[in-house]
DNA sequence: AAATTTTTATTTGTCTGACATTTAAAAGTC
DNA sequence: GACTTTTAAATGTCAGACAAATAAAAATTT
């Protein structure tokens, strides 16, 4: 692990990138303990915040964590599904907020990838999955909820859907790009009208899936995307024209 | 703006939350300049080197920006897709190499995703790409290509594929998907024979996408991956029983 | 007056040294 | 042997300083 004097970059982006290196190369491996902060600023010829600097950006990344103590210091992280989700959804949901993207091309790629998996949703379901689906249209049947409410439980039931997949790479990649739709979806207001068309549609999805029908399935979500879509729309237009 | 003295969490970690938090909600905008470190340090009642942390960890997740001098400071970034592809790409290799997940598991994955945008891209992909994939295959079947250059030139080709779909939503999805797969690939050793077939493949997709066939992209696709894991079982059975 | 150079102020980058806090192990005590 | 106290090591935080970069302002020259 060395770093570059006369690179212009700041020390503790090189230094971090050397460390972010000695991990992905497979040169620190996961639960290893780094050098203490004291011996890393040795090491690297740099001064102990330097090195904290550097050690924060890794942190963000997920990739060491720090413990305090006699025994503490940073170790590295073993990069888990949850917690490279849960970033994934923060940077998806800022690339879409900040990039202008369209809804429909967002709804096409959510549905794209949601289609899939549906398919392999339908052979390898699990009883509880299916469960969990049909305990979701019933909350979005409650009257009274509010459209945040029913937007969380549409992310609940559709999660439920790619977990069927039975795939954790597939999970993680489609979950976050479904959550990071929420607030694009969170913008449409749900009429009672439209709820029920949704829910219809659910249930459809979920009975297709009960009959481990993949085309069935494939179906309902083409006609799911086309309805959302069509719903986005309506919104956009009223926001023009208002009544 | 606001932190919880009571929390046991690192300062610099509340800290960078909250000014993600302003990041998400809005309530800083793209190329938004930020207080100053000092002035952020009065702010949140600390001193300058905690604040610097958190700043730290906003530029590892390429939340922010700085620049040095008299107008410089830490600004808002405009979250690019290249900037978060390269970010998911680390993640998703740091993901496949670090839980074992099997290589059954990424490839279904991968060929499940690549396939959504298969017929998107049979419909819309651009003569460029088509000259791009064919391209590739040009270069795939050079004599004396390392199985590196063959993999690397494998990614151009999927790379073009997925964006003839022309939704940079799912090119930045999928890309990842495919580019984390590239060292697990790297450890098959592709035979004059494998490249071959593999090559016979890729020309079968490029014809099917010239044609905008999505039937027979979709066909072929399924057949490169049904091979690309015989090949992979093939590879591993040889590393338990070495002739 | 215009162009160029110098100065100056601001801001990030880095260093030094100190103290607080947490934690586990070692030492001491009952 | 079980419990308590001490100690040492590590991260977390602070304060103050200087270096380096940078743009604007001021001064100088043409």
């Amino acid at each position: 692990m060395k770093i570059d004097p006369q690179s212009s970059a700041d020390l503790s982006a090189q230094i971090a990138q050397a460390i972010r290196d000695a991990i992905i190369s497979g040169q620190l491996i996961v639960d290893e303990r780094l050098p203490s902060e004291s011996e890393l600023a040795e090491q690297f010829n740099v001064s102990r915040p330097t090195v904290r600097e550097a050690l924060k950006r890794l942190a963000a990344q997920s990739l060491i964590r720090t413990q305090r103590g006699a025994t503490g210091g940073a170790f590295v992280n073993r990069l888990s599904f949850e917690g490279a989700y849960s970033q994934q959804v923060t940077t998806s949901t800022l690339l879409l907020s900040m990039n202008a993207v369209s809804f429909d091309t967002a709804c096409e790629a959510r549905y794209a990838l949601e289609r899939a998996c549906a398919s392999l949703s339908a052979q390898r379901r699990t009883a509880d999955q299916l469960a969990t689906m049909r305990a979701e249209i019933f909350r979005q049947a409650q009257p009274g909820l509010t459209d945040e409410a029913f937007c969380a439980s549409d992310v609940a039931f559709h999660r439920a859907l790619v977990d069927g997949a039975g795939n954790p790479v597939l999970s993680y990649q489609l979950a976050s790009a479904v959550e990071a739709m929420q607030p694009l979806m969170n913008m449409i207001t749900f009429t009672a009208r439209s709820r029920e068309e949704i829910i219809a549609l659910h249930a459809n999805i979920a009975n297709a899936l009960e009959a481990r029908d993949a085309e069935k399935v494939d179906a309902a979500l083409v006609q799911l995307e086309s309805y959302t879509r069509q719903l986005a729309q309506d919104v956009a237009q009223k926001k023009r024209k208002p009544a």
